[in-house]
DNA sequence: ATCACAAATGAATAACTATTCATTCATTTA
DNA sequence: TAAATGAATGAATAGTTATTCATTTGTGAT
């Protein structure tokens, strides 16, 4: 028999329950969101969230912590590739931020659901302000990098940096609103299409 | 004595809680919005908004329909104003879409608090779905005059569309999260410098 | 087998919040 | 000026949901 064990470590207990609050999230929204929800969509009692998190609200920080950190260890591994040319690693990252586990809608409507609570909650706020920071700064330094290596002149990596970032996040808002008709291929093409703006001849051609 | 009159028009009621409310979602995020905070932020008694609005949730839903009401005025203003050329239109599009009115935090920190919430409600998404469709069509014309009347060969008018509308959105994503250190104008620069890589001919020169 | 321990359970509780509606109050009408 | 009207109030209510903790249950040690 391969039942669940009634008996689980720690670790392995709040990660399921960081998946189940991803699907409630995505599901019934944040405000909607409830710890008998979340434990239902578990499988497990209502009070194993206090027990392995204290509080509604730390299970929820935690949840934010997961994705970003899955998010930025992605592109750690992306950054830190020996393996990779420069131009590779600026498509590895596109590749990633359209890929499967990144630009899911369940996941999408988690970033979203706290992004719009950011304002209000300043835990939330600095959780995303770290990442957003670092990423920045790596993705900043290959566009500069790119720019030496194939001497485009009029390049601002900084600019593009920034301007990358926020076509990214706009292309998920669009992922997450109009599932139907915006794909994550799609996405991906409007991404590579700005990159192409800026570094025609790394970009152009497949 | 001008003190404000204890008996209002509805019309001029309900407005003033939408403000409030839309405050209130910018002070305490969507999941952290009370009936009690609203009604004191608009320094009115508890029973109000059930009084004009029914329900709480109607009253957020008439919020959704006041921002979204908005953009579109806006918009429709820009588009159908025939004393524009098609590259005004284009260039008052982008300092609309950055201006104090829209670009404000409070609102920002509204339309993503509904955006996460769209997958889980079906009437936010359609309020939200409506207005977005009806924008990409105008833009999309615009850009599509602009390339005829100018020759621009290669512009794919449907796909600068989603372009910009997307970088546009991430921008005010990072007008949200980081307003210290990134300002409308900087907003303004960045989408501009996308519309040039498309027209240069059109938006290179200031 | 038995015991001791830790993990998990879920009924009960405490806290919170949307909604109701009898009452109050300002304005308008006669 | 008095009566009628209906907008506004806020205490009371009803419903919801996070949290607690006494009890149950499985696991590993002896």
């Amino acid at each position: 028999m391969s039942e669940t064990p009634r008996s689980l470590p720690a670790k392995t207990r709040r990660k399921q329950l960081i998946k189940a609050t991803i699907k409630c999230i995505a599901k019934n929204g944040l405000s909607g969101t409830t710890m008998a929800d979340v434990t239902k969509l578990a499988g497990l009692s209502l009070g194993i969230v206090n027990l392995h998190f204290e509080t509604k609200e730390k299970l929820l920080v935690e949840t934010l912590r997961c994705i970003t950190d899955e998010y930025r260890n992605g592109w750690d591994k992306i950054f830190f590739n020996e393996n990779l040319s420069t131009e590779e690693k600026i498509r590895a990252h596109v590749a990633f931020d359209f890929s499967r586990a990144i630009a899911d809608r369940n996941k999408l409507a988690v970033w979203f659901a706290f992004w719009g609570e950011t304002k209000s909650r300043p835990t939330y706020h600095s959780i995303c302000a770290d990442y957003i920071d670092e990423i920045a700064q790596n993705l900043t330094q290959l566009f500069s990098i790119l720019k030496n290596e194939q001497n485009y002149q009029s390049v601002d990596p900084e600019l593009v940096c920034t301007c990358y970032t926020a076509l990214s996040d706009g292309l998920w808002l669009a992922l997450l609103l109009t599932p139907k008709s915006f794909k994550a291929d799609d996405a991906k093409t409007i991404a590579m299409h700005y990159l192409k703006t800026q570094f025609p001849n790394n970009f152009t051609m497949t």
